[in-house]
DNA sequence: CTTGTATAATGCAATATTACGATTAATAAT
DNA sequence: ATTATTAATCGTAATATTGCATTATACAAG
């Protein structure tokens, strides 16, 4: 099997869970961390950030990509990637409210 | 080769990795939902939640206590699972920083 | 035209994850 | 004692992920 049951979960669960899965990697939690710092960045010098090879790289990259984290724009020969700063606001407003807007009015067990 | 390189990786890195990655599905994003809202829960009625049969309901069970984000206390015969509200609230300051203190003082691409 | 650099694409091997049925262990009820 | 209930664990199968080597493509600069 293998394969998650998308079908017995809300759409907002499952868009969450496939966003925190695209950031719940080391190599690429060190790539956003360069970029929040840099602003933006070549895939070259995102290679020497996470120590992996290119191919392995362009994959985080292009993960993040696809999940919405991440813009790239072509520079002459070179790809420049970027926060997408809409959809991080977007996410970070719904982390927000499923982790820290959170309050235990009760203790348990 | 399947394998992360932890070594490549801060600390935080990794171990914020590990967090959202325990977060990642929506299961697992399904029983926190619940648990937040009903302060405590068996697991015979997580099962119900997640719609998936008891022996996978009790491994992500097991996952999320595992990376600290669940507590379980006996209770007769069943197990009583809550939030660690201590440790959630450890996790909440970290993604506040990571995710929502983040201000983007210039565009980009 | 050739060489070097940057990125993309493909294929492979190792490991991890997801899910389930069957089993086990412990307690509760009859 | 026996049976039912509850939850955890084991074994298995399918699928996904991670990482690299290799190859392909595009565009400089010489």
């Amino acid at each position: 099997m293998g394969l998650t049951k998308t079908a017995n979960f809300t759409e907002r669960q499952n868009k969450l869970a496939l966003m925190l899965k695209a950031v719940a990697h080391p190599a690429r939690i060190a790539i956003i961390d360069h970029l929040l710092k840099a602003n933006e960045c070549i895939t070259g010098y995102l290679v020497e950030v996470t120590g992996l090879s290119q191919a392995t790289t362009s994959q985080h990259l292009r993960e993040l990509k696809e999940a919405g984290l991440l813009k790239g724009t072509i520079e002459g020969t070179s790809m420049n990637y970027c926060i997408d700063q809409v959809k991080w606001k977007e996410n970070a407003a719904i982390l927000k409210t499923f982790f820290i807007d959170v309050k235990f009015d009760e203790t348990c067990c």
